[in-house]
DNA sequence: TTAATATGTCACTATATAGTGACATATTAT
DNA sequence: ATAATATGTCACTATATAGTGACATATTAA
């Protein structure tokens, strides 16, 4: 199955691939265009590249400002602190979750986490 | 290709799951038999949480105890303390890498961030 | 011993993902 | 206008992963 709705996955999927850290650590002294980016992977093409970056941006990782036929590619760690920061301090610090918390996320795992009550 | 060798894919691996971040949500009250963790998750059988309990066995978030015919699951955050603590801290200040762990990061990602020197 | 319980293993299916080559578009330089 | 640069899109391939059903094994209870 693997349907993932809420951004929460994303952003796990995301971080899950050895390159894409490797695309958000190069980016973490600035922004940089994708051309850029591209020759930082000798060992992948530039569609790879290309579409790592799209996860990237699909998960709001990256944020993306063009300037004449370049694209600046920006880092944006709102989602990893958002997301990551505050299960992995969780699990550091071994801080239990309510019950029902727990209940909701086996049962309806794809939808994961805490949700906006909207 | 995603032949990764080190144990620090396989751990962001595990986590990009959320139903193995479910599991572990669930063990950290405490140790669950195998069993009572199959039946926190209805909408998967036995042998597919047994194959999210191998994933996170091999990434060492869980360790194994037996008794009798029970086995014990126990969470073990050190590769979470190790691995994506300071990965996700780096990211939330914005804290740069030295130029020449970038390189390597990119060229070689599968083997990635630093490595023992043994 | 026999049955029930708890777990382990395996081959299989279906989907997801990484990566590519070919082609298309937009922008800048000559 | 023409060429070079920088990026975008698409169909395709190969591998990885989630999940299943059938079967096997080990342990406890009757």
């Amino acid at each position: 199955m693997t349907y993932y709705t809420n951004i929460q996955d994303h952003v796990w999927k995301a971080l899950s691939d050895a390159k894409r850290r490797a695309i958000l650590d190069s980016l973490i002294k600035g922004p940089r265009s994708t051309g850029d980016i591209v020759s930082l992977f000798p060992t992948i093409g530039r569609t790879g590249v290309l579409k790592h970056l799209d996860v990237l941006k699909n998960s709001e990782l990256i944020t993306i400002k063009r300037e004449g036929r370049t694209r600046w590619n920006y880092i944006n760690p709102a989602p990893i602190a958002a997301v990551c920061g505050p299960w992995v301090t969780r699990h550091i610090h071994g801080i239990t979750q309510s019950a029902a918390d727990l209940k909701a996320l086996a049962e309806n795992s794809p939808s994961e986490e805490k949700q906006d009550p909207s």
